[in-house]
DNA sequence: TCTTATTCTGAATATTTATGCAAAGCCTGT
DNA sequence: ACAGGCTTTGCATAAATATTCAGAATAAGA
C-alpha cells in the first residue's frame, strides 16, 4: 500500500486548492473519498507542516492564498437582493477578475457573467451570499 | 472613552504585526495592556472581519503574511546545535534576509549575526529553535 | 534476524475558537 | 425625551482543533 505521508500531504494541498473546505472533518471525509485515510490529528499536523492558512474559515495552501490580485481591480463588491453578488472593477478588469473569482470554488455561487467593469454572481441559497462577500472583499480588496 | 470598534482593530492590526501571539487569549491581554477591553468572542470577530490569518500557529495580519520574500532569497536553514539555527542565502543576500528575519520578532531569537551569505541566529531556549524553523521556512522558502 | 531507535498514527482528551442569544449601546425620526 | 431598529458586546456553551500518550509501523544497527 502506498499510503506514505509524503504522497497525502501532496494529495492535502491539491484537494485545498481546488475545493473549498471549512474543517478537519470535512477535510478528513474528503481525502477519504480521494483514497487517503488519515484520522483529524493527522490532518491537524499535516496543515501545521504544508504551512496551510485558515482564512475567513476556509483552509488555503499559502501559494493559493499569495495569489490575490496584487493590482487592486477590484473597486467594489456589493450585495444585491438575497441571491446576487455585484463586483465592480477598473474598466476592462472584470474578465480577468471574472476567471479569479471563478477559480476560487466559492460555495453556492450558481454562476457568474462578467462584463467590462461589472460582475454578477448568483447563489443558490442568501446563507451562501453573506460568507461570500466577506470571502470576496479580503480576496480582492 | 474612544473605544470604538474600528480603533480597536486598527490597534490589533499593528498588534499582531509587532508581537507574535498564539491565541486568542493572549491577544485578549496584549489588547488590553494597550488599553482596549475586549472579550475572546470579540476578538474572534475582529480576526475574521480583518481577514487575519494563522500560520504555524501565529496570527498575522495577511499583508504581513505577504511580505513573504518574493524572489526566493533564501537557500537553505538548518539547525545547528540545540541553541542555533543557520541560515543560508543567496551571495549578498543575508543582510536584507536577517532584516527580515529581525521584524519577525521571533519567540525565543536573543541575537542574529548576518554575513554576506550566512546568519547566525542564537536562541535562548532549545524548545524554542523547532517551531522556529518551521515558521521561517514557510515565511522564506 | 533480532533488537533498538525513530517516526507515524489514532483514540482520548485538553485547549482553543466560534456561535446563539440576550442585554446594552447607538442612531434616527417623531 | 422616547420608541423602534440596527449594531456591538460578553456570557455560556457548542464546535473545532491541538496535544498527550501508547501502540503500530518502519528504519537502522548489531
Amino acid at each position: 500500500m502506498t499510503e506514505t505521508k509524503e504522497a497525502r500531504q501532496q494529495a492535502l494541498l491539491t484537494l485545498l486548492t481546488e475545493t473549498p473546505l471549512f474543517s478537519q472533518q470535512e477535510i478528513c471525509t474528503a481525502m477519504k473519498k480521494a483514497g487517503f485515510s488519515a484520522a483529524q490529528p493527522s490532518i491537524s499536523r499535516d496543515l501545521q507542516e504544508l504551512g496551510i492558512v485558515k482564512v475567513s474559515g476556509r483552509y488555503l495552501p499559502p501559494s493559493a492564498f499569495q495569489e490575490k490580485t496584487s493590482e487592486r481591480l477590484t473597486d467594489a463588491i456589493v450585495p444585491a437582493g438575497p441571491h446576487m453578488i455585484v463586483v465592480r472593477t477598473k474598466l476592462g478588469g472584470a474578465q480577468r477578475v471574472g476567471a479569479e473569482i471563478d477559480a476560487l470554488n466559492i460555495e453556492g455561487l450558481t454562476g457568474t457573467v462578467a462584463g467590462d467593469d461589472t460582475i454578477f454572481l448568483a447563489f443558490d441559497d442568501p446563507t451562501h451570499q453573506a460568507p461570500a462577500i466577506t470571502f470576496l472583499t479580503h480576496k480582492l480588496l
